[in-house]
RNA sequence: GGCGAGGUAGCUCAAUGGCAGAGCAACGGACUCAUAAGCCGUGGGUUGUGGGUUCAAGUCCCACCCUCGCCA
């Protein structure tokens, strides 16, 4: 029975390059994901976007002295670049700046309005009279009104660790013009989280069975301790979405409370670019459908509170007030597999301080399957992991290289030398033969289900680990010595292993999907196994935005063991992955920092 | 500061309260199809620290130390 699978993952922030922390953390767990859902025939739809509003684009543009639009554009098409050379297969990837997600986002806004869970208030804020604008909090340095430290943001003290009430700050200077910010009274809608919290601890402990550990601790965990209260949604601001209030429209929603509602805006506007207007609802309406949302550490919160607030405050009235229907309510979270931090050698991850590896740098000197590679067997799953240089360098070299690189190669070209270039006939297979397809066979269970549960760098161990059992297999068997005395039995061997790859192929291709695209044409398949990633154009408006999606058509790719026929013609194999020499450890530390 | 998660072999990580394991690195061996890759074997531990519960604790309880995240 197919499934339809919502893949939604974290919007990156326009005003940063996505470095490999980045990727580990949402982008990548997320294809991988997607693609094995889609091999096993479930309907995937994966979508993300560039979060492109809020006040440090506004700021950034500022410095950079160009308008905020083509910012936030230029950090938008260099994320489509990086994820088409990396792979990353988004159904769509669009941006909050649509006249769509506008409309969404007003229509969640108004619903909770509706809903009586919005409230107004009136409060001080600072505001910069050189800048002509109020400042969000962390925007505001002074002194700390508590230990009396020089330096401490407005909202939080790092010398003392205390959280502060921003306007009791002392000596406040504008940290992006150095200027003094005096306080005004401003009036902002809240999002009345205390009201919410039953509803979203019930939707929590709901997931309790399955939801990781470091998730329920950073969401339910709270609640239970700390409660739920109320957050302002809308920001004195003129990039963004303005509120749908009459008087209001100086105003916009507050980065927080829109960019989240792109997971429901993106598949809308994906259902328009494919000229199925409805299609958005077998997802977000079908109350058979599953959402699982990749995200960092730091979003946990969002995504697994603040989120599903809005979507059960919002209730029946969404679709009242966005297509004049009643009684339909939207999809909330099924899973939220938030991943832990990556560091770098050790060092925390520091984009301003060069610390870090970029994706598209990192891309002009390798592969893409080498890093997906070394980013999922590396995943911060249960922890924060490290990239460091010389175990990038050695995982490459003995597990994709030496384990399966050199068992695809060795066999295929074994094959090809011996047999012409055709799949050998094996006749009657023998009790070994049996045994060893049987082993690699069962990796599509343990694999998939692994897979399945969001255990991806587990999945990637299994998978690499049948991989091993084949290579001992080929020991034991000796092809190149049955070649010499027994053809008929190397026949039975070679066309065992051949099979074997071509099932390793499939277990691997959500993990290393260029590689496997490779080998399944070496093997001479003509259709490949996954689809085609295109950038588009797309009007509405407020202008022109650039999207990126994925073209399923030519999709052949199935999770399911090899039907190897003998006799077929195939090429002879290139190697699969290149290996590194032992000088780019010191070479690429050299570039960092 | 409050809350949350983590700390296991040199490195990266596993272990429903039931004999602490795997891969890599290190060391030894036989083989040659393959990118000198693969295969077989060996050594390696005060599970952050100190208490407690239990026939039995990496696992449960208490205190503390360190790392990271959030403070909505």
């Amino acid at each position: 029975m197919s499934e339809n699978i919502l893949v939604a993952i974290a919007w990156p922030y326009a005003n940063a390059e996505i470095h490999v922390g980045n990727i580990t953390g949402s982008h990548l767990p997320g294809d991988i994901f997607a693609r094995y859902h889609r091999l096993k025939g479930n309907r995937v739809l994966m979508v993300s976007g560039t979060d492109s509003h809020g006040t440090p684009v506004t700021l950034k543009a500022d410095a950079l002295n160009k308008p905020v639009e083509e910012v936030y554009k230029e950090y938008h098409n260099g994320f489509l670049d990086l994820f088409q050379q990396l792979g990353i297969t988004y159904d769509l990837f669009t941006t909050t700046h649509t006249a769509n997600h506008f409309r969404v986002s007003q229509s969640i806004f108004l619903a909770l309005k509706k809903n009586g869970f919005l409230y107004t208030e009136i409060r001080p804020q600072w505001y910069s009279s050189a800048a002509g604008r109020f400042l969000p909090d962390r925007y505001i340095e002074g002194t700390c009104y508590i230990c009396g430290t020089d330096g401490a943001r407005s909202d939080q003290c790092d010398a003392c660790g205390n959280v502060l009430e921003p306007e009791k700050l002392l000596n406040p200077i504008s940290k992006s013009d150095g200027s003094t910010p005096e306080l005004r009274d401003t009036e902002h809608f809240y999002l009345d989280l205390s009201k919410l919290e039953p509803k979203v601890a019930d939707f929590l402990r709901a997931r309790r069975a399955y939801m990781r550990d470091t998730v329920l601790g950073e969401s339910l965990g709270k609640i239970e301790s700390e409660g739920l209260k109320p957050r302002p949604i809308t920001r004195d601001l003129d990039w963004g979405i303005p509120v749908p209030v009459d008087g209001w429209e100086e105003k916009c929603l507050y980065v927080w409370f829109e960019a989240v509602i792109g997971y429901l805006s993106a598949p809308v506007e994906w259902s328009q670019i494919v000229d199925q207007p409805e299609a958005w609802r077998d997802w977000w309406i079908n109350p058979e459908a599953k959402a699982f949302y990749f995200i960092g550490k730091d979003n946990i919160f969002f995504h697994t509170a603040l989120w599903p607030a809005e979507l059960m405050g919002a209730g029946e009235q969404f679709m009242q007030i966005f297509a004049e229907e009643d009684h339909q309510t939207l999809k909330l979270p099924f899973d939220v597999p938030a991943n832990q931090f990556m560091n770098m050698e050790a060092k925390k991850i520091s984009g301003s301080r060069n610390w870090a590896v970029w994706g598209r740098d990192f891309l002009s000197r390798y592969d893409p399957d080498a890093l997906r590679y070394y980013l999922t067997i590396n995943m911060p799953e249960n922890r924060d992991t490290d990239w460091s240089w010389s175990d990038f360098h050695a995982r490459n070299n003995n597990e994709l290289v030496a384990t399966w690189g050199n068992l695809a190669n060795r066999v295929l070209s074994l094959a090809h030398k011996h047999w012409e270039g055709h799949i050998p006939d094996p006749g009657e297979l023998r009790p070994a033969d049996h045994e060893i397809i049987a082993t690699v066979e069962a990796g599509f269970e343990s694999v998939g289900d692994l897979i399945a549960s969001v255990k991806l760098r587990a999945a990637l161990s299994e998978a690499i680990r049948l991989a091993s059992e084949a290579n001992k297999y080929l020991d034991t068997q000796a092809p190149w010595f049955e070649i010499k005395t027994d053809k008929a039995a190397a026949a039975k061997t070679i066309y065992t292993a051949m099979r074997v790859i071509d099932s390793l192929k499939v277990l691997l291709a959500p993990f290393i999907p260029f590689t496997s695209e490779r080998l399944h044409a070496y093997l001479g398949y003509t259709e490949p196994l996954f689809g085609q990633q295109v950038v588009e154009n797309v009007q509405d408006a407020l202008g022109e935005h650039t999207g990126l999606r994925y073209l399923p058509d030519k999709a052949s790719g199935h999770w399911q063991p090899s039907q190897l026929q003998p006799g077929k013609a195939f090429q002879k194999p290139e190697p699969l992955f290149k290996k590194l020499d032992v000088s780019i450890i010191d070479e690429e530390r050299a570039r960092m920092g």
